[in-house]
DNA sequence: TAGATTGTTAATCGATTAACAATC
DNA sequence: TAGATTGTTAATCGATTAACAATC
């Protein structure tokens, strides 16, 4: 029962749907093994951290020969839990959460969107990309009926803390938040924020200081 | 000449927007001076973490009253390249592209959309959030004839590259890259990616673990 | 056996955290 | 002066990189 701790290393954790992506890849050809400097090539990345990533899932190669192909596709979804398909809720239907909830991609990722909530009640009722879109004052009811734990968080900023609340109120332990806003929830919600800022800002301080650099032509 | 080398040392660049927003508050506020530690305690983050990033700046501050207000504000958008509001062009007007758009904190951040483009025929000649969309084909030659730098690509995975590489061709030496595929473009070339693969790949590590060890219950 | 590759242990590097001297 | 805060230098921590032993 004692079971073994698992420690999370976020760059680790970040590169694997690299690896996931060109392993199933390699499967889909019929390819049975590959060795992790072989791998490191395909995701031009150091063949050292490939190693090292891969051995972090646990799975178990063969000397000489390599790691069995769906033997590592396997051991990473096991460790993503991606292994068993999750269902979401996405809340907020405007460009973004309409792009998000088209996006086909998640499919590879172990996950589903299977409803759309918004205020506007032009969009109530009708469905985006196969997607049905709710009432928003039916998010709690349907996360708890539902069982829900993942929420996409796609609203305006202003109300983005008062819908993270309903929605942990609901049962939801996992938020990704698209939105711009810091949400303040119990320790034991795990919020994922994409920082559109914070992405800029890395972007603009190469792009300006690179520029000072080649001053010299 | 000699102009002193500056470390780009990034988990303190993706903080300093968060100063940036809570330091316009407190300037519009009218508040003319504050320390570091009531800065950090505003934005909930550990009080030495900030003030080595503020250091980071260069901006100077004195013992016993803190930083003058405007002028963090000012290093840092100095240190960021936003004290100069730089133009960029968005290329693919799908859902996402109109959502960035739209999106009107770019203001904040030292950034301007100033024309989108798209191969969609019925979308070319019209405009969305007030920003023009012009023909892919013009991609090039607007961008050596308005000496754009900055590029935000949300077009289609397949078409990714190509675009990238007449962006670049063009002029263009920094890239936003929304989409799934990793580019390859010269060394020189500043490429940041939004990679949600990676951020769903932490949300879901996190979840998947965090309820393994609240088996208890 | 020989050698390529795994798996593990050690070394390096860089960011965070802590400690303390300088100063208004 | 006394004390809060800055600014800098040192210690810790964790991820990356390197080295090497184990093994098919």
């Amino acid at each position: 029962m004692a079971k073994e701790k698992i420690e999370l290393v976020i760059p680790t954790i970040r590169r694997l749907p690299t690896y996931l992506y060109k392993l199933k890849l390699l499967s889909s050809d019929g390819i049975e093994t590959i060795s992790t400097v072989q791998l490191a090539k395909m995701c031009a990345l150091n063949p050292i951290v490939v190693k090292k990533d891969i051995a972090h899932t646990k799975v178990k190669g063969k000397p000489k020969v390599g790691h069995n192909v769906n033997e590592i596709i396997a051991a990473i979804e096991e460790f993503l839990g991606w292994h068993n398909r999750s269902d979401a809720f996405i809340v907020g239907m405007g460009d973004l959460g309409k792009a998000l909830t088209k996006y086909s991609g998640f499919d590879n990722y172990g996950l589903r969107i299977i409803a759309g909530f918004d205020s506007d009640q032009s969009l109530v009722g009708g469905s985006i990309g196969g997607v049905k879109v709710f009432d928003i004052d039916e998010l709690h009811g349907l996360i708890s009926r539902l069982k829900i734990e993942m929420l996409i968080l796609t609203v305006p900023a202003k109300v983005a803390q008062k819908i993270a609340e309903i929605a942990v109120s609901a049962g939801v332990r996992g938020i990704w938040n698209f939105t711009p806003t810091k949400l303040h929830l119990p320790d034991n919600i795990i919020v994922q924020k994409v920082d559109i800022a914070a992405e800029l800002a890395v972007l603009s301080a190469k792009l300006f200081h690179s520029s000072e650099e080649e001053q010299s032509e």
